[in-house]
DNA sequence: AGCACGCCGACT
DNA sequence: GTCGGCGTGCTC
């Protein structure tokens, strides 16, 4: 009799056995996917094993075979494995992470695979500069003359989109474009499979497509927060790219204008290596106001602007020239409160301060997009009206007309990157003043004469260790907007990381911050891991997360050590509760054996326990 | 995760 | 007496 061991895309671990009819044993191999009945229900289940006998007493049969060959193959049954042992999730579910949705369900895969394999050496480089693309083709083309395969990630799908068209006229051969929800996901998947060798380009998920043969692995912008998933299994594109390179013994190359600190540490231990690209167009001058040593008449007024980046804006506006202002926050206001009783207008479902739209005339969450009207009278106190207070970018326009009468102003945002003044810019553009958040830096071929940033402060003094890293990326990718001026207000000015800016020398913050990471042992020196405890009842949350919290602390666990337990950050989102436990590991691999270990022997009704790995 | 089994409080 | 609350444990 023959055994099947099992996985599922459940959160339990495994494996299962069950009997292999008779009349399957020889239809059935590893990597295949099977019809089980588990607990009473048709689950779609994994084999990864296959066996003589089984220790099972009320074993179950194997119902049906999907597939007629593999749809994983040895490499991605061990990437997937590692993956589960690396970010504290079943097998099963990393299995999931890395097929197609039809997949998943059951449906059958229509196409018949081939390809010999071929292998090489892990090699890491790291690629810093504006202009990559060159680079992408050259290494791209490298790997085409040794037939083999390469995966291009990108921190969107029109980005991805757009390299697509640059790398088949370059190499003048057809490149797939993978992402997952496209229409033809299965079928795209099916033609990759297929191919001795081919280029993939895509965004994070990407990073599992089953290309034969891989030679290459490019991530675009490695320091974007995109690459990390939100979902279970919390896992990085650039983590998986190093395990995938790692077990088809193929390159990996990561692009970006700053690299990650986690990049730069490994250079340091001499892990990766790096690479310039000298940028084509000036670097700006860089001018940082110290927004506390501003005049009496500038605080008193309470601009937005300080004198020096108004007259900066007036000066370039008689030069017909284009202006962008920066804000880190869409809407109108930040907050809206009661005037009597200063109560603030919160999300219901999420607590986090709602943000007054001026185009809808609504209040919105930012979180989950719940909307409500403006309420005539405060609901707390019944007698006050609404105000608002804090600055967006709909504000930042109204106060802008106000001094600049002349000028025109458009907000960019995600929805219109295509504004028809941008794509035109040879041709005198309408606009002469854009107001915009973080989403610039995805636009393509923009160019300022005068950027204005108006509040950074929030971003760098956010509750999170990697605050100033993530400011001095967003930073760097405005820098790269302009090549003349580029002007900061705020109120730390000393601050490394316009340091690094003003001179044009990214070692200056890489390397502050670096030391202060290992003085606080945050990553990347240690991993973090969190672990969210959520549910819908708060006291019940409050009650397993410090039951969890005094657990754990008090097993020894050899490389893990527990730093803290607080509401998480949204405390409520989405009709839930939030804790988290923070705690740091030396390895990875051990602590995420610890906490599957112990997590699975406390658990608690109503609340669910998952993890993150390395979060962002 | 999801579901069944099981042990204590309010009710026809 | 029993209906149903949810706490606990298992899924091959």
């Amino acid at each position: 009799m023959l055994y099947a061991k099992v996985v599922l895309g459940l959160p339990i671990d495994g494996p299962f056995d069950y009997t292999i009819p008779l009349d399957l044993e020889n239809k059935i191999s590893i990597g295949m996917r099977v019809w089980v009945n588990f607990r009473n229900k048709k689950e779609v289940a994994y084999v990864v094993g296959l066996s003589k006998k089984t220790k099972i007493k009320r074993i179950k049969e194997i119902s049906a075979v999907i597939d007629t060959q593999a749809v994983l193959d040895e490499k991605m049954l061990s990437l997937t494995k590692r993956l589960a042992e690396y970010y504290c999730c079943s097998w099963g579910e990393a299995i999931e992470a890395a097929l197609p949705d039809e997949l998943r369900k059951g449906k059958i895969d229509p196409t018949p695979i081939s390809g010999t394999p071929i292998s090489g050496k892990i090699d890491l480089t790291s690629i810093i500069g504006q202009e990559l693309m060159p680079v992408y083709l050259r290494e791209i083309k490298d790997v085409w003359v040794l037939k083999r395969s390469a995966i291009v990630l990108f921190s969107d799908i029109l980005e991805a989109e757009r390299a697509r068209e640059s790398i088949e006229k370059d190499l003048g051969a057809d490149v797939f474009l993978a992402f997952r929800k496209q229409p033809k996901e299965l079928e795209v998947w099916g033609k990759i499979r297929q191919a001795q060798h081919c280029v993939v380009v895509g965004t994070r998920s990407s990073i599992f497509s089953p290309v034969n043969n891989l030679g290459l692995i490019i991530i675009d912008q490695e320091q974007d927060q995109v690459y990390k998933q939100e979902q279970v299994p919390h896992y990085h594109a650039r983590e998986v790219a190093l395990m995938r390179a790692e077990v088809c013994g193929s390159k990996v190359v990561l692009g970006s204008r700053v690299t990650s600190l986690e990049s730069f540490y490994l250079a340091q231990k001499d892990k990766l290596k790096f690479e310039f690209v000298p940028p084509k167009t000036e670097y700006p001058e860089v001018k940082v106001i110290d927004a506390r040593r501003l005049s009496y008449a500038e605080r008193k007024s309470k601009a937005i602007f300080s004198k020096y980046l108004s007259d900066a804006i007036y000066t370039t506006l008689t030069e017909k020239g284009k202006v962008l202002l920066f804000i880190e926050r869409k809407g109108f206001a930040t907050s809206a409160a009661c005037h009597n009783c200063g109560m603030v207008l919160k999300c219901p479902r999420c607590n986090i301060n709602l943000v007054f739209h001026f185009d809808m005339d609504k209040l919105k969450c930012h979180h989950c997009n719940f909307k409500m009207e403006v309420p005539k009278i405060c609901p707390s106190c019944n007698t006050g009206y609404i105000k608002y207070s804090g600055i967006g970018t709909e504000k930042v326009e109204s106060e802008l007309v106000k001094i600049f009468t002349q000028a025109h102003v458009t907000i960019l945002g995600r929805e219109n990157r295509s504004h028809p003044d941008l794509e035109n810019r040879s041709v005198s553009g309408f606009t002469d003043v854009f107001v915009a958040t973080s989403s610039v830096v995805k636009h393509q071929g923009l160019s300022f004469d005068l950027i204005g940033v108006i509040a950074i402060d929030n971003s760098l003094n956010r509750a999170d260790f990697r605050a100033a890293e993530k400011t001095y990326a967003l930073l760097m990718g405005l820098v790269s907007l302009t090549s003349k001026k580029l002007i900061i207000q705020s109120v730390n000015a000393n601050h490394h990381c316009f340091q690094a800016l003003i001179k044009n020398d990214p070692q200056i913050f890489l390397k502050e911050e670096l030391k202060q990471r290992k003085q606080l042992s945050f990553a990347p020196y240690r991993h973090i891991i969190l672990v969210k405890i959520r549910g819908k009842n708060l006291e019940k949350v409050k009650k397993a997360s410090l039951d969890l919290f005094e657990k754990l602390s008090g097993l020894k666990a050899s490389s893990l050590k527990m730093l803290s337990l607080n509401p998480g950050q949204p405390a409520k989102l989405r009709e839930n509760f939030y804790y988290q436990v923070l705690m740091t590991a030396s390895s990875v691999g051990k602590a995420s054996h610890f906490l599957k270990l112990h997590l699975k022997k406390w658990h608690y009704s109503g609340i669910i326990v998952t993890v993150d790995v390395d979060p962002i």
